[in-house]
Formats: structure tokens, C-alpha cells, sequence
DNA sequence: CCGTATCCCAAGAGATACTG
DNA sequence: CAGTATCTCTTGGGATACGG
């Protein structure tokens, strides 16, 4: 389980349960959420960006971001400001996983029957 | 079934729907049976190897590999014998998929909470 | 051994309306 | 702008029983 040569530090982010995460994977949006925040997204994205890029209600849209806020993978900033802002960003785990998603982005392209409508 | 020296230029895998692909991604032991599937096994799978490694009942067990049937995911081979023998193995699409499904093995393993239980 | 058929309960998600 | 509160309809999946 642990990697003989890694550092003998303490493990500095939260973990990711599993089962959650699986489950989460397949709930309406997610993909389409991790995509927008991953791959299209240069920096953090506001609800509303979401809101439009995605077409979805926003209370499914907001219990979304909330599991994956839960789960650890979404950082979620609010300023207090008029009119309201909430940004979003991926977490330190969710970022190392970029590169793979990149690379699932790739192979949806490659054998998507459609548009590689990541909004699904 | 694909000739060898055929010409190169026509698709001949199936196209994969998205988001179908997404919705079934999420559902109880989807991910499991990709994971025995493409990083346990060396070869084909049968069904009884997924129902005890797995630990899900048979009707469900059989709608996930139906639905990845569909999919043109995988491939499923009946044999007519005594005792009946099925077997379940990926199809050119999904063994593409492979190496990136082996980096969200490591980054679970890295992030997980629990032993990476891909059971879930 | 490898499934399918049925029943039943639980979880999910859109529509709509409302709030700080 | 960025949500929350209900409500309702649909989908999912385990249990159980049975079939080729």
C-alpha cells in the first residue's frame, strides 16, 4: 500500500472515498461539470458559467457542485460582494487528475457518435 | 469478422453513445467490471470470476454487462457447452482505453480513502 | 453455470417558486 | 447572482424465484 521510496511525510490533502465517487461520476452533470472546470475552464468558473454552459436547473446544478465540494475535489470560494460571486477551482487532488482526463477527452472524441457533447 | 488487409480509412469499431456512456459509468459496479476487466484480468472474463469478485447479484451483474454490450464495449462469447461457459472481453474501443484507466487506478490509489476498493 | 422475470423500495433530477 | 425548498415522476437495484 505504501510506496516504499515516497517521502515519509504526513499526506497533506483530504482523501477521496470511493464509493461516493463512483456513484457521483455517473450522477447527470458531473462529467460535464469536471470537464468545464478541468479542460475548458483557465482558472476558477462562476455558478452562472456553469449554469449557461451545461443547461441545468440550477438546484441539480448546485447539489452537484455541493457532493463534489463534499467529496473534496471542488474548492469553493464565495466574495462578499454586489451582485454575489461564487467561484469554483479544482482541488490539488482533482488537478492531478487533468492529465488523464485529457486523455479520456481524447478518447471520447475519437469514438463519440456525436459531438462530444460533454454537456450530457 | 474485419479483414486484415482491408482498407484503412472506414471506422470499424461502433461509435459509443456519450451520454449514455456517462449514465452508465455511475451505476452500481460499472467501474468495477472495467477494472477487472481491463486491469485484473489477462484475457477474457467469465461471469461467475465478476459475480465473486464483484459481489453483486446476478440480475444486476447481468443488466451492467448488457448495457456495456450495447455500448459495444464489450464483447460477449457464448459457448455451447456442458457446463455453459460465457465469456466477457473489451472491445477495440475500450482496450484503448487502458493506459488512462490505469492513471485513474493510480490516482486512486493515491487519493482513496480506504483500500481501494473498486468493489464499490 | 449463466442467466431472466418480477416485485418493491429508494434515490435521482426536472419544474417551479422563492430568497439573501 | 447564486442559490434553496418542495413536489412529483422516473430510474435504479437488491431480493427472490425460476429457466436453458
Amino acid at each position: 500500500m505504501s510506496d516504499p521510496n515516497g517521502p515519509p511525510t504526513a499526506v497533506e490533502y483530504e482523501s477521496v472515498a470511493e464509493p461516493e465517487l463512483f456513484s457521483l461520476l455517473g450522477k447527470a452533470h458531473t462529467m460535464a461539470i469536471l470537464h468545464e472546470v478541468l479542460i475548458e475552464a483557465d482558472g476558477p468558473v462562476r455558478f452562472g458559467e456553469l449554469q449557461a454552459a451545461l443547461d441545468v436547473s440550477p438546484n441539480t446544478l448546485s447539489r452537484r457542485l455541493g457532493e463534489l465540494d463534499d467529496l473534496g475535489l471542488l474548492d469553493r470560494t464565495q466574495y462578499d460582494e454586489i451582485p454575489p460571486r461564487v467561484e469554483y477551482e479544482p482541488t490539488a487532488p482533482l488537478a492531478d487528475l487533468e492529465p488523464t482526463f485529457r486523455e479520456l477527452d481524447r478518447w471520447m472524441r475519437q469514438y463519440g457518435d456525436g459531438g462530444t457533447d460533454w454537456t450530457a
